[in-house]
RNA sequence: GGGCCGUUAGCUCAGUCCGGUAGAGCAGUUGACUCUUAAUCAAUUGGCCCCAGGUUCGAAUCCUGGACGGCCCA
């Protein structure tokens, strides 16, 4: 604990004389307490005379976020989870307590108040308070009114103060909560049954990652932290819930960016009898739908550039992306090491080691992401860099699956579900020969598939980052409340 | 992991280039003020200048190492 300082000291000072005076400083109290938002709803339209006409009395709290003091008269301005009002306390209209005690109140306090509601001259509806109560009493001074909390390392280890003083950050999170919600909602019409499955796994997978570990004492195992609920979701399918989804957390012990969070949230849905086309036009509408239900149009900004989200999305496969935005036709490298060379111009390190797929998937990483700005799905994704996605009947080289990229940024993966247990089992196989991280072969998975996974089509995600689209955050950390910090 | 930048009062920031008593605004404290809203006016308190070394008569400032954070790259 850090030393108590001079503004700490005084303020604790103050509790102790409110103490004696007999005021109690932490009562619990129930109210009832209407919102600041309702007292505007209520009374925001009438005009100076006719409130002056109702004798109606009004019970707000909230927490004192400004403290104007003019002797016998003093403005303050208290802020709840809708929003704040003013009030206006004189000591010739408060009964209760005695305006010298109300003096004593400090800025960050949280009171009740009680009174009559009118429009100050310049107009603003003010509470003329008739009664206030010290709710809470407050030890610490808050930053400061005008300029905030801005130092973004103290806002992420004090998100409370950051909520309380920077009204855009609890705007996001209202936003994030409608966001799921909605999605939830969206699944739930279309007959999904939403599960849960386990965090905790004991082989990790579904995903290329490198896994948390953690160790169960009564079992004396490891065990991993879920790097993705993907082989869990599909053993449903197989168990014949047929439309599932899960809205959870995913750990993965890697770099820390403006786009990576170690743990995140991730919608994974499973629907079988369905493919991967049919994914996209859902996710199509549910994110248009979502963008409009938000902002009543299609159109938003992100970073300074504006989304269109509209239907139809451009749909591109990997390569003629590659042709349009990278200039690089790729039957113009059958010849790998052509293609392994170019990989080096381009600054991807030792492409040697990488297979054909893994380093087409790369170039196109490095020469076309940037530019998809628009929500775009990009297609046909090589079969090497997705080893849980069903091969294309023709070309048994790439995957019917897909990426949605928006702002440059992935945002979600789905494709049709590989359901030939042969075949997992060899990719698999492949991974681990190949020493893919986290690559080890989960025999129940393989089971599953051969008692039979019906023809299923499965996309992912990212409800971050949709979240940092969908509120322009130029970082992930602005949609997590308490993203991971070093002690 | 690499590069660049930042860390000074509760908060927002000057001061660092070019070493010489640590500053401002807000918040706090005291006083004045019964329609203010970044209220105003007067006075005033408050510092581990991120940490540890080094150079120097003297270091917030220069040098070295470290911590934490930000951005970019991998």
């Amino acid at each position: 604990m850090e030393p108590i300082n001079e503004l700490i000291a005084v303020r604790k000072e103050k509790e102790k004389a409110l103490k004696e005076l007999g005021i109690e400083t932490y009562p619990q109290d129930r109210g009832p307490y209407i919102t600041t938002e309702e007292i505007s709803l209520r009374f925001g339209t009438l005009s100076h005379e006719e409130l002056e006409k109702t004798d109606e009395r009004v019970s707000a709290a909230g927490r004192i976020m400004s403290f104007r003091d003019f002797g016998k008269s003093t403005f303050v301005h208290i802020q709840d989870r809708k929003g704040r009002i003013q009030v206006y306390v004189r000591k010739d209209v408060l009964k209760n307590p005695e305006y010298s005690i109300f003096k004593r109140f400090d800025i960050g306090d949280i009171i009740g108040v009680l009174g009559r509601v009118f429009k100050t001259k310049t107009g603003e509806l003010t509470v003329l308070a008739e009664e206030i109560k010290l709710l809470t009493k407050s030890l610490r001074p808050l930053p400061e009114k005008w300029h905030g909390l801005k130092d973004i390392e103290e806002r992420y280890r004090k998100r409370y103060l950051d909520l309380i003083v920077n009204p855009g950050v609890k705007e996001i999170f209202i936003k994030r909560a409608k966001i799921v919600e909605y999605i939830r909602r969206y699944f739930n019409e279309r007959s999904f049954i939403e599960v849960e499955t386990p965090m905790m796994q004991v082989i990790p997978g579904g995903a290329v990652a490198k896994p948390f570990i953690t160790h169960h004492n009564a079992l004396g195992i490891d065990l991993y932290l879920r790097i993705a609920p993907e082989l869990y979701l599909k053993r449903l399918i197989v168990g014949g819930f047929e439309r599932v989804f899960e809205i959870n957390r995913n750990f993965r012990n890697e770099g820390i960016s403006v786009r990576h969070n170690p743990e995140f949230t991730m919608l994974e849905f499973y629907q079988a009898y369905s493919t991967y086309e049919d994914l996209m036009d859902m996710t199509e509408d549910m994110v248009s739908s979502l963008v409009y239900e938000l902002y009543k149009t299609y159109k938003i900004t992100y970073n300074g550039q504006e989304i269109d989200f509209s239907r139809p999305w451009k749909r591109i496969t990997m390569e003629d992306a590659l042709k349009e935005f990278g200039g690089l036709d790729i039957s113009e490298f059958i010849d790998t090491n052509r293609l392994t060379s170019y990989a080096r111009e381009l600054g991807i390190e030792s492409p040697e080691k990488d297979k054909r797929g893994k380093l087409i998937t790369k170039v196109f990483e490095e020469l076309c992401e940037k530019h998809l700005v628009q929500p775009t799905f990009i297609t046909d994704y090589p079969v090497e860099v997705s080893p849980l996605a069903k091969r294309s009947k023709d070309r048994p080289e790439i995957t019917e699956r897909f990426e949605l990229y928006i702002a440059g940024m992935e945002v979600a993966n789905g494709f049709n579900e590989l359901n030939d247990p042969e075949d997992q089992k060899d990719r698999f196989l492949q991974q681990i020969q190949e020493k893919e991280e986290g690559a080890t072969m989960d025999e129940d998975y393989i089971t599953a598939l051969e008692y039979g996974l019906p023809p299923t089509a499965g996309e992912g995600i990212g409800i971050d980052r949709l979240t940092m689209l969908l509120t322009d955050s130029p970082s992930i950390r602005e949609v997590i409340l308490f993203p991971l910090l070093k002690p």
